[in-house]
DNA sequence: GCCGAAGTGATGCAGGTGCATCGGAAAAGG
DNA sequence: CCTTTTCCGATGCACCTGCATCACTTCGGC
């Protein structure tokens, strides 16, 4: 047999190209020659891996999708002994990308977003994750407080922090103060039926 | 002199056909050529108009803002005998874009957003949008009930809002759902203080 | 009535785009 | 060592982009 190739993990590394230069230049300044360049690979590589420019795109969206979900995931085991409210709070912290290490991530979420209102396969992995996020809240919201509607609590909770996100990134919100709204937001939330 | 025109007509022309096209494609099929097809005006127009496409959208997007600000001051001043918090309900409703009919707005707005986030002079419009809004929630606010403190509530209120546009915008939610949401939300407001 | 300036729109241009193609390099089996 | 099969990467090809150019139409003033 002839050569073999890692192509799961050259996919992965083409993803990261893309999502840096996402961040640096929006979505539309993402080229496959660019792409190429950035991950050390040739344009025809980039071509095998992907048949298509929107199908790496979509492979892309997945990748950080998948990153920002295992974060979640691993806020959440390392934590078991905390309280389900303190779980919360780090975990809607982790999908609003409020830390300054995680911009980049945002703005390529925002990217991809804006997009995927006018791409139904790049929304399609959007809801996907959304809705596994909004069951994980929506459980976390129930364990931890005896709020009579937990589902609408989570869509409450995973809406603010996407508004959030966006603010920040536009400059409206410094990220200390979008902290400082979700914080209140939680507390709300724990007091509201259990004073 | 010469030949004269109707200049800010034009450009709120031009704008529209921006609009419509964002709308259809996302912010990356808006070109110049398909911009100057669908105003129904020549590309020599367009040029004339604004000095580059930047300008243009810049333009455009204070455009929709314009609009969607008259929106929320038209409900305000429409119903002043209603109480501060049936205003500010409509005034948030608004400015969620969830009516069926404002959908291509909603995506027009998320366009811009994207791009504001690798794009300074779109942030800089979109934060003085924001701006005013704060201030008109704060005000609502703090008329209506006895808040702690409204801009906190006020910064929620907004940024749940575009949340909730974005999650309608990628079928995560359906309108009915984010209304509901968006319903449960202020009446917490209102009770949380005032039992 | 016509002159000249303001406004118009077709065309040109250099650069960049996604995708298809094809000669050749690399690795297993004989 | 050589063949053969798989993969690689450079190049080519239409096409489209934003912007600049320039002959032309149009209209107010004399």
């Amino acid at each position: 047999m002839p050569k073999q190739v890692d192509h799961e993990g050259r996919r992965r590394q083409i993803a990261e190209a893309v999502c840096q230069l996402a961040d640096e230049s929006g979505l539309e300044g993402v080229t496959l020659r660019d792409v190429a360049a950035r991950a050390d690979v040739s344009m025809g590589a980039v071509q095998r891996c992907f048949r298509t420019k929107e199908e790496m795109l979509v492979f892309a969206l997945g990748h950080i999708g998948e990153r920002v979900g295992a974060r979640v995931s691993a806020r959440l085991t390392a934590s078991p002994a905390q309280s389900a409210r303190t779980a919360l709070g780090h975990a809607a912290t982790e999908v609003s990308l409020l830390r300054d290490e995680h911009r980049a991530e945002a703005r390529v979420w925002l990217a991809f977003v804006a997009q995927a209102a006018v791409s139904p396969p790049l929304a399609e992995i959007l809801r996907s994750n959304y809705t596994g996020l909004q069951t994980v809240f929506t459980r976390l919201i129930s364990e931890a407080s005896d709020t009579e509607d937990p589902e609408r609590a989570a869509r409450t909770l995973l809406a603010l922090a996407d508004g959030l996100t966006t603010h920040v990134l536009i400059g409206h919100l410094s990220p200390a103060t979008a902290l400082d709204v979700l914080d209140g937001h939680l507390r709300h939330l724990w007091n509201q039926k259990a004073p």
